[in-house]
DNA sequence: ACGAGGATGCTCT
DNA sequence: GAGCATCCTCGTC
């Protein structure tokens, strides 16, 4: 049992506790590591503004798998968008990584974002920072390239509030943002 | 500070 | 062929 069993549990509660975790890659020898402070949660078939109320595709299907499982997918044709599936298995409940701060990396998250400022503080932002892309789709967070790391500190202020960019259930407060 | 509009590609209808 | 879980630039106020 690992800090990552909290992830297996209802959607909106695992997405509470990814707040404050840490998000890293290295590739290539480049390091690259954000606190998470803004994520969503995203339930199955129960919730119309997820990619998996329709129930597992081609697309989709990294969703459905097993607490930890990366889905990635291209968001308007033009950015990566990274979610943690949280299980339980099969049912596509995924927390979006929506945002986070540079702990680590920053030159690097610079030269991958091409500007100075605003690295990771949008989802498609914060992929491009972490250099992550389709390859990384299906891979593990526990114990892939794109791993989560368990809080440094204490239990952090949460915030809820309506999900962003979605036409579909705004009404869910199932958007969660990390404040000191 | 804020809003409009365009880029761009893939999934699903 | 429509519709995006976005981001950036440029125009106005």
């Amino acid at each position: 049992m690992s800090f990552v069993s909290t992830l297996d549990g209802h959607v909106e509660k695992a997405a509470r506790s990814i707040l404050g975790m840490r998000l890293r890659t290295e590739f290539q020898g480049r390091v690259t590591e954000i606190l998470l402070t803004e994520v969503e949660a995203y339930g199955g078939s129960d919730d119309a503004a997820s990619h998996a109320y329709r129930g597992p595709t081609e697309r989709n299907r990294s969703m459905f798998g097993p607490p930890g499982t990366l889905y990635v997918y291209r968001s308007y044709g033009v950015h990566w968008c990274a979610n943690v599936a949280t299980g339980p298995e099969g049912t596509g409940r995924a927390v979006l990584l929506r945002g986070g701060v540079p702990l680590e990396g920053k030159a690097v998250m610079q030269k991958r974002r091409g500007r100075l400022d605003q690295l990771a503080d949008g989802p498609g932002k914060l992929a491009q920072a972490l250099g992550i892309d389709a390859i990384h789709d299906g891979t593990s967070v526990i114990d892939g390239p794109v791993r989560l790391l368990p809080r440094l500190g204490e239990v952090p202020s949460i915030v809820a509030t309506p999900r962003i960019g979605i036409a579909k259930a705004k009404e869910r407060a199932w958007r969660f943002v990390l404040v000191r």
